[in-house]
RNA sequence: GGCCCCAUCGUCUAGCGGUCUAGGACGUCGCCCUUUCACGGCGAAAACACGGGUUCGAGUCCCGUUGGGGUCACCA
């Protein structure tokens, strides 16, 4: 049986780490199986849902190159849910229900008060309908046996369903909740693997019986331990660290893929260039049972650690139209972000600010100019600048070269001083020289 | 409060009773390369939460304590 997986954000807000990372091992474990990978927009909840998020979801995940294989939408599908509701309520798994909102808080806080689980407690069948009031809708939990079920991440798993309260799934507009149609569509969709957050575990359990009811068989499950924040709530801090964030700031997606990819798990967290590398060694064995930190400082390290790696041919489409090759192998080694590039190859090419620089050191930009009008730009013309300056002047290390690319790159470090030279060209670096010497 | 997870270096983890003087990765530190700063290479420091058991022997099994996380919605 080949692999279905979905991802299934409702949209109502932008990709946030979190969903970022179910998605991604959706879409790997998918991918490792030669599986599909579908995007299911789960917008029953038209109130809070947005058009607008439909597409930047959309958008995220193809900019992360995360593209599923379909799409399909729970708002063009509610015939299907009417269809398998009727069929359910015809043979009593989804009864009505009459309370009000603040009659059901109101019981919650007696049970909690007296040190009971706030379940749902289900009427007589026999119990008064309250006149002129619509129902509500309830899927009636099997108490008889336990829920049972091996877990992908967390192992074999095991819940009482009496411990669990007959969830609603249709309220009295007739508008759905999450829990009935999901699994619907699971059904109809051909999922063969759920692979989400484990603050669904109880969900499975009693969605574990509507697949039943609904005569299929369930599908796999693997829930897996959540993201914290290094301080605090993942939620709280980490909300705002989402696509919108990572895209604002230049983030390689393969950089946050790679992190979001192994955080958690016993494989080793290192950048890696590509999707199909990840889906390679990708294996819910791997993964952790207890709630991992995330800390942003690690998708900045593996940013740069991916960008001195990276070839020329993968981002020369986002570098500036003639760049060499050459330049990026002599630039690639001190870029933070890709965006870095551009300020670096004006170095190379254009104008760079050029800090006042003390009296000797003027001078001794002044000795340079001198000596590099002479040089033959062919023969390592930073080593014999370098060699014929410690000579003449007594300058040697950083005394030396210091102020030489302060003078020539405006900055206090960068790469090798003998490329660049090299790539700018005599004109340039004599003219950086003596304009130094002046100021 | 009930139920469900979890507890090994700062962080993510390997470890499934003896082979653990506890292995790897990130980070940190040091050295090398570089007549500078980075990049890169090499190396080092760094952990079994606590208390009881079980056993010839426990990081590994059991119980408890403590500490994290999740969940108990007419949200998803």
């Amino acid at each position: 049986m080949s692999v279905v997986t979905r991802f299934a954000p409702s949209p109502t807000g932008r990709l946030h780490v979190g969903n970022i990372r179910t998605a991604l091992h959706n879409f790997l474990f998918a991918r490792k199986h030669r599986g599909r990978f579908l995007l299911r927009i789960d917008d029953t909840d038209r109130e809070r849902s947005r058009k607008e998020f439909v597409e930047a979801i959309r958008d995220d995940l193809g900019w992360m190159g995360l593209d599923p294989d379909a799409e399909v939408r729970q708002s063009e599908r509610f015939d299907l849910y009417e269809r398998e509701f009727d069929r359910l309520k015809s043979v009593g798994r989804v009864y009505p229900c009459y309370e009000t909102p603040g009659e059901l808080e109101l019981r919650r806080k007696v049970l909690l008060g007296r040190g009971l689980p706030p379940v749902y407690e289900r009427k007589p069948d026999n119990a008064p309908v309250p006149e002129g009031r619509r129902p509500h809708w309830r899927f009636r939990l099997d108490h008889e046996r336990p829920i049972e079920w091996t877990d992908l991440i967390r192992g074999p798993q095991r819940f009482d369903p009496k411990l669990l309260s007959d969830p609603v799934v249709r309220r009295e507009d007739g508008s759905w909740l999450y829990l009935l149609p999901s699994v619907i569509d699971d059904v109809d969709l051909g999922i063969t693997h759920i692979v989400r957050g484990e603050d669904h575990v109880t969900n499975s359990a009693a969605q574990i019986q509507m697949f039943e009811a609904l005569g299929s068989e369930a599908p796999s499950f693997a829930h897996e331990a959540l993201l914290v924040a290094s301080e605090g709530k993942l939620s709280k801090r980490l909300g705002s660290y989402g696509a919108e964030h990572l895209r604002e700031e230049g983030v390689e997606p393969m950089a946050m893929l790679s992190l979001l990819a192994r955080i958690g798990t016993s494989q080793p967290v290192e950048p890696i260039a590509s999707l199909d590398e990840l889906a390679s060694d990708f294996d819910f064995a791997h993964f952790g049972r207890a709630p991992a930190h995330f800390d942003p400082q690690e998708v900045e390290h593996l940013n740069a650690r991916l960008l001195h790696k990276l070839d020329h041919d993968a981002v020369k489409d986002r570098l500036p139209a003639d760049t060499a090759e050459e330049d990026w192998l002599l630039l690639r080694p001190n870029l933070e972000r890709l965006s870095d590039f551009r300020s670096w190859f004006d170095v190379l090419r254009g104008d760079v600010d050029v800090p006042e620089l003390a009296h000797d050191e003027r001078l001794l930009m002044k000795d340079a100019a001198a000596v590099a009008e002479r040089l033959d730009w062919t023969q390592e013309p930073w080593r014999a600048l370098t060699a014929e300056l410690k000579a003449t002047s007594g300058k040697k290390g950083r005394e030396l070269f210091h102020p030489l690319r302060l003078a020539l790159t405006g900055r206090e470090s960068g790469p090798e001083m003998a490329g660049l030279i090299e790539r700018m060209g005599k004109s340039l670096t004599l003219e950086r020289l003596k304009a130094a010497a002046k100021r």
